[in-house]
RNA sequence: GGAGAGGUGGCAGAGUGGUCGAAUGUACCUGACUCGAAAUCAGGCGUAGCGUUUACGCUACCGUGGGUUCGAAUCCCACCCUCUCCGCCA
């Protein structure tokens, strides 16, 4: 979420600024809206000074016991009740709305954020290994996984649906222990605390990171049903009435599948306040994450690299707001340890502003050197959101002069497990269909050198 | 799932319809005393929004949402959460 305040004082600026990633601000409308809310407001909290300030007399006159006076402020107050109650429920609403407006609005590109429409004017920083070269004909990660009897697409289809994946032996030991490395390597030599979170959050966390209101269709939703009595049902039933079918009406209340553990790690600091020496806090999650993948029908629809469940090594930094940039450098220096001690070829991209994500100030993919696609593919993505979640969720410390201040938020991937034992497989594939198994990984695969039918 | 207790400021903890945004303690800040510190004494000390924007004024907030009332932390209803006991359980 923005600052009403930025939007107040400075709304051409801003509007500038979300323009240069597609967004059009629609000004004339919170004009409109700013403008009724400010006079309703005004009205209301005039009338309710009235009211308070009465209301305050009849107490005082009903202590000194004159009954008359009681009843002469009474009649003055029943005068503008009914307004007041109107005002009230009509700033309810423009509150509302605005509260709405507010929140379907993209954070603002950090102003060295290259400008462009679309993935094409990203902007490439760096390159580092060279891309693998082979000396036979290239197989995809489906073809190698498959030979080795390992991937198994077809069974995963049958149990769950289409865009899962099932391994087994080898291929499934590998997988696991690239979450073990990952996570192994940011606890004990990036110095983040391991955590275990939840996978269902409810609706609060996924409109603190963003996720919501706006990408609800992304997201699995998991309904639980609840029943709430209905109105007049609890009155009647006290006045001896048994209760009714009928007196309880379901209601909804849902958990949300995490899209990422972005969503439950940064929600540990939603509603409150942290003190200064605990910053930077910085954690590291190995979960599950679940995406519906709505809108992107025939897009990866061979093999493991878009799919409804895919296991991510997650990296969040909850930083103090001067130093959010430094942060997300170290936090992508991060993510290519991994890629590095892998020895997978990779490079570097600075998102434009036309690609990033809706809450993200600014944003570096990762890609990851593919052979049988012949092309980088995004295996990390490490973004600053500045303020930006902080105010959605109210996350803030206290700073040296004691007061609360928002902090700023930050995460990556390091990395993306599935897209990880893509690259593995692809890249250290051998003519006769077997793999090798990177040297950093052995420990994890009881000293197993490379992976074979 | 059943029975009971409870959710108040950074923390602890009063408050059961009328100067209560909330006693008191503690933490924290300032000043006095001191060579300095501790102790002691005096004062200050919540968050957010709005209006003038320096001083100030108003409004909201006592788990959440409704209701009763001129007036609700306090009464009523629902929900959420925590704790204790019993049952069940990976």
């Amino acid at each position: 979420m923005l600052d009403i305040q930025a939007l107040r004082n400075d709304l051409d600026s801003v509007a500038k600024r979300l323009a240069s990633r597609g967004y059009d601000l629609n000004t004339a409308e919170l004009k409109e809206l700013e403008a009724e809310r400010k006079e309703v407001q005004g009205k209301k909290e005039y009338l309710q000074s009235q009211r308070n300030s009465k209301s305050k007399e009849i107490g005082q006159a009903k202590a000194k016991g004159d009954e008359k006076l009681v009843a002469e402020i009474m009649a003055e107050v029943a005068e503008f009740g009914d307004e007041l109650k109107q005002l009230e429920v009509a700033d309810a609403i423009v509150q509302g709305k605005l509260k709405e407006f507010l929140s379907v609005i993209p954070n603002m590109p950090h102003a060295s954020v290259p400008e462009g429409k679309s993935e094409a004017d990203n902007v490439e920083v760096r390159k580092v290994g060279t891309p693998t070269k082979f000396e036979f004909d290239v197989k995809d990660h489906v073809s190698i996984g498959e030979g080795l009897g390992g991937l198994d697409f077809e069974t995963a289809t049958k149990i769950a649906g289409a865009r899962f994946s099932l391994l087994k032996g080898p291929l499934a030991r590998l997988h696991r222990a690239l979450a073990q490395f990952m996570l192994d390597t940011h606890t004990d030599k990036h110095g983040y605390t391991e955590t275990y979170v939840p996978y269902l959050v409810n609706a609060e966390s996924m409109r603190g990171t963003g996720q919501l209101p706006k990408f609800e269709d992304d997201l699995f939703r998991v309904p639980r049903a609840k029943f709430e009595m209905k109105e007049g049902a609890a009155e009647r039933a006290l006045q001896g009435e048994i209760y009714q079918r009928g007196s309880f009406e379901a209601k909804e209340e849902n958990f949300y599948l995490i899209p990422t553990a972005e969503v439950p790690v940064t929600n540990m600091v939603r509603d409150e306040i942290v003190s200064l020496e605990k910053l930077p806090m910085k954690f590291v999650a190995h979960t599950p994450c679940f995406r519906s993948e709505a809108g992107s029908y025939g897009r990866d629809t061979r093999g493991m690299i878009r799919q409804h469940q895919f296991d991510k090594v997650e990296l969040v930094q909850i930083v103090h707001p001067e130093k959010s940039y430094e942060g997300l450098e170290e936090l992508l220096g991060h993510a290519e340890t991994i890629l590095k001690k892998l020895g997978l070829p990779y490079r570097v991209v600075k998102l434009c502003t036309g690609d990033m994500g809706f809450s993200a100030a600014m944003t570096y993919d990762i890609e990851v050197w593919l052979p049988a696609q012949n092309t980088y593919r995004e295996i990390s993505s490490c973004s600053n959101f500045e303020s930006f979640q902080a105010r959605r969720m109210q996350a803030r410390f206290r700073n040296a002069q004691g007061k609360p201040e928002l902090l700023h938020t930050l995460n990556g991937s390091g990395l993306a497990v599935g897209r990880t034992l893509v690259a593995v497989l692809e890249n250290y594939q051998q003519a006769d269909g077997s793999v090798i198994v990177p040297e950093v990984l052995r420990p994890y695969m009881g000293g197993m050198e490379k992976i074979s039918k």
